[in-house]
DNA sequence: CGAAATTCATTCGCATGCTAATGGTTTCCG
DNA sequence: CGGAAACCATTAGCATGCGAATGAATTTCG
């Protein structure tokens, strides 16, 4: 649990915890952070094409089901609508997605790659392959599939 | 069609890699990013006083080794200079932390702790580690500390 | 000593990422 | 049918987070 072995009069483990025995570099959120900083730094050198992580996400996913809806394509890759939103918008920019209304729901607005945006995803997706393959290049074979099994589980 | 129907003769997975083959769930950057949500969300609603990860950051190492350069506080806590002082600058504007030029080194501003910004140090940090315990819950204690291991060797 | 290299703090631009609020549309169900 | 509930897209506000550029101060080294 939380506090050490000593005994205290309360034992509310808030109030036993001992701050000098905390250590930033051991916390899970800490060392996450710098995991994902490690990634975005080999994402963005071996992706091109001006994609980011998230931009990529989007792209992999319309590239693998098609037309989808912004809120629906932003459930697929893990984005609340007001995130999907802004990388809708620099993707429509660049001409990689154009969107269009739904013909059968007037609420929805369907995203869609353009044929560029096909190109570009059609290349960005080994690149990706190759970034994680990078990601988990300190990891022997065995490790990788025991770290992401763990790793899903927080997810 | 995309990837077409040709089998990988040589395993070269450079040169022979099938675009519907990948899948975005699977990627290292994809669950890492789902993972640091779940565990800013934890946070969020653990931490109190309007702190932030990187706030609580630091703050932490504040406590922990007192003035430090503001440089030297990014250091410690895994910011680069743009995005520390960012944070000082809000940590200040809440009179958690003030800075002083360094009389030993005129490019430098320390920064250090208020009386308020060390009371609410030594709240968050209990709290900080109940917040790691809870991020880590779906793992058993054997699993967190494979995990743990792991994840360090890739930041 | 003094020029070059480094360090430090700052600023700008861009991109995430979240909450909360809003208004329009559709679905659910009594 | 018709109102409540749910869903969708959008906006505003706040906070990260990084690269690149800038100017001042310090350190390194020939």
């Amino acid at each position: 649990m939380v506090g050490g072995g000593d005994l205290n009069e309360t034992g509310d483990p808030l109030e036993e915890f001992d701050p000098s025995a905390y250590r930033l570099e051991d916390q899970a959120g800490f060392i996450l952070r710098q995991a994902s900083q490690r990634h975005a730094a080999i994402f963005a050198e071996g992706i091109g094409d001006g994609l980011t992580p998230t931009r990529f996400a989007a792209l992999a996913k319309l590239f693998e089901l098609g037309a989808l809806s912004q809120n629906e394509l932003g459930r697929q890759t893990a984005m609340d609508g007001a995130t999907i939103k802004g990388v809708v918008d620099r993707l429509r920019a660049r001409a990689l997605v154009r969107t269009r209304p739904d013909p059968s729901d007037g609420r929805r607005h369907l995203v869609e790659l353009t044929r560029k945006g096909r190109e570009i995803a059609a290349r960005a997706i080994p690149a990706a392959a190759l970034i994680t393959e990078k990601t988990l290049e300190p990891l022997s074979a065995r490790e990788r599939e025991t770290f992401l099994e763990l790793l899903r589980r927080l997810g």
